[in-house]
DNA sequence: CATCTATTCAAGAGTTTTATTGAATACTTA
DNA sequence: TAAGTATTCAATAAAACTCTTGAATAGATG
């Protein structure tokens, strides 16, 4: 007969392949980054501040494992996620470490509650809001991740564009601005200057995607 | 201002803790076997054929990132899932490496399909024919673990009891055996046995969480 | 109190990861 | 065709991980 064993250690041999991938700080970020559009290595190397050739290792590692697959174009290439279910599983990871470990929590709470006294809002006050005509809703993340996918209603802005025209934009409208969600702090510094600016401006801790899933629910 | 880099590194290393959790193929087995009970560490190493040092090692691996909880019990220390969240989130695990690797379903076709001419039996089918009578329902997972949750209405007969006893047991009836899942192998045993004493036997792919699940979508 | 037992600890060898560096490759574009 | 650019490859050093072995510990039991 058969030894079990040899299955099992075949089988969980293979499933950890998939463990792996999540067991490296980096790999984490770049997958996260990915949940947000194709990249190029060149581009994910610089927003993650890694050097470029050890992204393209751990890109190589990713695609071992089936996470991201490529394709080129032009003289880039560009990597994406294999599938969206690789999206929806990093996120139920998160909130696996959030709801686990003490720690991202006492990080979370010491990054963004603390240094940054910023009023956040939230999804239905958004939407709320934003029928009244009452906020003008930003969009921070750099324009590709925009033209992927966005809020409906939101304007483009990316946060390097703010910054220089920062000067020349309306004070008399009251903005919200996102970015990549909760732990990405485009948004933040968004608000802050618009704060400097006399600007009446507030902060949404989530992302296009939690969007889409607030309107999926609100669908069915 | 605060570094963002910061934020991430520190985050994301929080993060690849869940990940390392599930890099090792042991620890994975670890996990799963958690999922159908809490055990003792000799419990674990034994149905894991690893030396226990190195289950307790694995353990405490687990329990620092918050996969697991333990307490004291007698002479024992038992394990268990630190959260039902996990056990969830490791099924995910699962259905997403059998999607995304070709290793996983070769592995499955291998060992279940073609070596094992065994008749598999669906939820609504065996729900079916267990409301008529005509099936037994049997699990061959230890008695341990058919306390602490098993099908409403499955007879507990330990796959080592099952080959004892083989020989008193009725041959008039048909059976359905079920374990831990498609992985495991123990209702492939069973139904061998039962079917070389010319009783009519299938295998139930799915197990106790399956069910569970599957009820809860009924109800609903 | 002494013994027994399940578990943990500690040290070490062997392997695997990770980031770095500099060169090689493959593809564009002028 | 030649130059330029994005990416990958290859080699290496440092760090981390995994399993084993044998001893230590803590708690239960006689």
């Amino acid at each position: 007969m058969i030894n079990e064993r040899n299955l099992k250690d075949l089988l969980y041999q293979e499933f950890a392949r998939v463990g792996k991938s999540l067991s490296s700080p980096k790999r984490l970020e770049i997958l996260d980054l990915l949940s947000y559009g194709p990249k190029s290595v060149e581009t994910i190397a610089k927003t993650t501040a890694m050097s470029v050739a050890n992204v393209s290792q751990h890109l190589q590692t990713l695609a071992n494992s089936k996470m991201v697959k490529s394709k080129k174009q032009g003289n880039y290439v560009i990597y994406e996620l294999a599938d969206e279910e690789i999206s929806t599983f990093l996120e139920s990871l998160h909130s696996l470490a959030e709801k686990q470990l003490v720690q991202v929590q006492q990080i979370k709470r010491e990054f963004l509650n603390e240094q940054f006294g910023i009023e956040g809002v939230s999804l239905p006050e958004l939407k709320k809001r934003m029928e009244r005509g009452e906020v003008m809703l930003l969009d921070v993340r750099p324009k590709e991740e925009y033209d992927e996918a966005h809020i409906p209603g939101a304007v483009s802005l990316p946060i390097e564009e703010l910054r220089e025209k920062l000067a020349s934009l309306p004070t008399n409208c009251d903005v919200v601005a996102y970015c990549r969600g909760t732990y990405c702090l485009m948004s933040v510094e968004a608000v802050e200057l618009l704060q400097a600016r006399g600007v009446k401006a507030f902060r949404l801790e989530k992302d296009v995607r939690d969007w889409m899933e607030f309107e999926k629910k609100g669908i069915k």
